[in-house]
DNA sequence: ATCCCGAGGG
DNA sequence: CCCTCTGGAT
């Protein structure tokens, strides 16, 4: 199978049976969304929705959080992952929104990735999401599964296996196929023991292939 | 024990 | 490149 097949089938397949509606980042706004995304490292979609309401209400934009205190934002997330360090990218990102980026989230990766907290995963997020553009966002489920599936080759960083994946995936597709990707980790193509015996892409898959002989 | 849609610093 | 941050669910 070619790479060209293997993208087609795998695409084809996840179009056809889609994952589904996940447990979503819950959002109104592009600063609800840049600020969820910050607190999603490491932690569950679920989790991070749980923590959100209370923040948007005491910092419903921006220029609030830029205000805020960290003793008094901590308490909010301290039941997440990192909460020292979220509080303090957050309160940091906010402040360097207002003051080099007039209050606007910046819509373009190169300088989101300025902002404290923002790392390229993250900005890629906001720029699909928001702003519509063909970005591919490589956590750790998109960087393993594509690169078991075959789908990128010797990628050695999650920047690589993107430039890999952009160039092979239908601009339209890219959002839905970042989501497929993380959903297919997170259930059939897991870290350890992948279910190969419940995955609908196994025949287009290099690990399976490998693994059967 | 291991995993959650990582980022920053050394 | 590896290390640290570090909470809760399973």
């Amino acid at each position: 199978m070619t790479k060209q097949q293997r993208y087609q089938f795998v695409l084809d397949y996840f179009e056809k049976h889609n994952p589904g509606a996940e447990t979503e980042l819950i959002y109104h706004n592009p600063y609800q969304l840049l600020v969820a995304v910050i607190l999603s490292a490491q932690c569950t979609d679920k989790r991070v929705n749980m923590t959100t309401p209370a923040i948007f209400e005491k910092y419903p934009d921006i220029k609030s959080l830029s205000h805020a205190a960290f003793d008094e934002l901590f308490p909010l997330i301290k039941s997440i992952s990192y909460p020292n360090n979220k509080a303090k990218h957050l309160i940091g990102m906010a402040r360097m929104v207002m003051e080099d980026f007039d209050g606007e989230i910046p819509d373009t990766v190169p300088e989101l990735i300025k902002l404290p907290g923002v790392g390229r995963k993250t900005a890629n997020v906001v720029t699909s999401v928001v702003y519509h553009q063909p970005n591919m966002a490589v956590d750790t489920h998109v960087f393993r599964v594509a690169a078991r599936v075959g789908l990128t080759q010797n990628a050695k960083t999650p920047l690589q296996a993107e430039q890999q994946l952009v160039r092979h995936i239908p601009k339209e597709k890219i959002y839905r196929a970042h989501h497929w990707l993380i959903l297919h980790g997170r259930y059939i193509c897991v870290a350890r023991n992948p279910k190969c015996d419940q995955c609908g892409i196994r025949k287009a898959c290099k690990y399976y292939a490998h693994l059967t002989g």
